[in-house]
DNA sequence: AATTTAACCAACCGCCGAGCG
DNA sequence: GCGCTCGGCGGTTGGTTAAAT
């Protein structure tokens, strides 16, 4: 048969420790090291029987009275609180940092996380992440599960609304993408190019139906979400037209793989340096949009890069190559608070509230400025 | 001052893979 | 090889404290 059982259940206490079964668990474990949880209270009740006989070795063996816990319990007691190389307190915003970005790659691998940083716990790290970072993630439109940025959530809507209202809806569609900056393919919501790419063919190639698109965006009762899926739907019957003029015109190419070559189909794309580069980016992205959208790898560099070291929203930054930025990359921070220090946040100082300013003015992705731009432009 | 609500976190629960007998 | 437990892990709960009403 196999082994005895860890422990029998009954008459064990649960709930909190006391500082006295505390201590017992402590003194154990430095006597004889940790491991071993099943007869790690059997011993330590032994051990108070030589305690008792013996009490004036005390000093050595101490006051054991029995430990009423199962070992599973004793070994979490140790590993989560009374281990000595614990770190307990804040965690500074290096750390944070940390986490946000190794979840983005090892998802709720708590134990796997923690080995990364040295002094913490998994269960810490965990409850962390739950309490903390998790509710500011989804109040700063991330979803905290695949790191994406959730494009519904974001002032993106109140933006694009307006634009869409007041200006060329395809141009301003492409300016908010080319704001964004280098993201990854695999995290661009291939929806929202897609509706882009239509609607700026749209302008070329069916004036009728992209002046129908245009009465819709300026009805104000829209919202821009309902607006993306009016579009999304136009889109949908415009790519299937699309489609079949390919195949009645015999060209290999297809509807959907017309955002390949997107920018040769827009006049203004050169005329704008910055747009003009970020759009070359977007060009090579292209390729990448059909892929997956699972914002994994790259994806969650590049959004990690955005949340804390400000990757995003730089539209003059041009380099299309760099895909994924460096996390606490200074050269792409925007030092807008005091407490900037070496291209983090510094640690001792950040409060909560710092941090979350400083994370949601990442995620907006200065989209003002760059209208601005286009407006210019206009 | 009393009550309610929210936030926090230690501890428990249940599952799973590895290993023992 | 099989059945069983251990140890580890992630998810969840519930007690405590702080803040809001």
């Amino acid at each position: 048969m196999g082994r005895t059982p860890c422990c029998d259940k009954n008459g064990l206490k649960k709930g909190p420790w006391t500082t006295e079964e505390d201590h017992k668990l402590t003194s154990y474990i430095q006597l004889h090291g940790p491991g071993n949880w099943r007869t790690l209270p059997k011993n330590a009740d032994q051990q108070s029987v030589y305690a008792h006989y013996f009490s004036y070795f005390s000093f050595i063996v101490p006051s054991i009275i029995g430990l009423q816990r199962c070992g599973k319990s004793c070994r979490l007691r140790w590993t989560n609180y009374l281990r000595p190389d614990i770190k307990r307190g804040r965690f500074a915003f290096e750390e944070e940092e940390t986490i946000i970005q190794l979840h983005s790659i090892l998802g709720n691998k708590w134990s796997a996380i923690a080995a990364r940083l040295p002094g913490r716990t998994d269960n810490e790290i965990k409850n962390y992440w739950n309490t903390h970072i998790r509710k500011r993630l989804l109040r700063n439109g991330i979803d905290p599960v695949t790191h994406a940025p959730r494009l519904d959530l974001l002032d993106l809507s109140a933006i694009l609304g307006n634009a869409l209202c007041h200006v060329n809806p395809a141009a301003s569609l492409l300016a908010l993408l080319a704001a964004s900056s280098q993201p990854p393919p695999s995290l661009l919501n291939p929806d929202l190019l897609r509706v882009a790419a239509a609607l700026a063919s749209l302008q070329q190639e069916n004036p009728e139906l992209y002046h129908q698109q245009q009465q819709n965006l300026t009805d104000s009762q829209t919202t821009p979400s309902q607006l993306i899926q009016q579009q999304q739907a136009d889109l949908e019957r415009f790519l299937e037209l699309n489609n079949n003029n390919d195949n009645n015109s015999g060209s290999q190419v297809s509807g959907k793989d017309n955002f390949a070559s997107l920018p040769n189909d827009f006049g203004f794309w050169n005329t704008i340096p910055e747009l003009s580069e970020n759009c070359r980016s977007f060009q090579s992205c292209g390729a990448g949009l059909s892929g997956n959208n699972n914002g994994n790898g790259n994806g969650a560099d590049w959004y990690q890069s955005s949340l804390i070291s400000g990757g995003g929203g730089n539209i003059g930054n041009a380099d299309s190559s760099v895909i994924s930025t460096p996390l606490s990359s200074p050269a792409q921070v925007t030092p807008t608070s005091s407490n900037f220090v070496n291209g983090s946040l510094s640690a001792s100082t950040t409060t909560e509230d710092e941090r979350e300013s400083y994370c949601s003015s990442l995620l907006k992705f200065e989209i003002p400025e760059s209208l601005e731009l286009l407006d210019d432009f206009m």
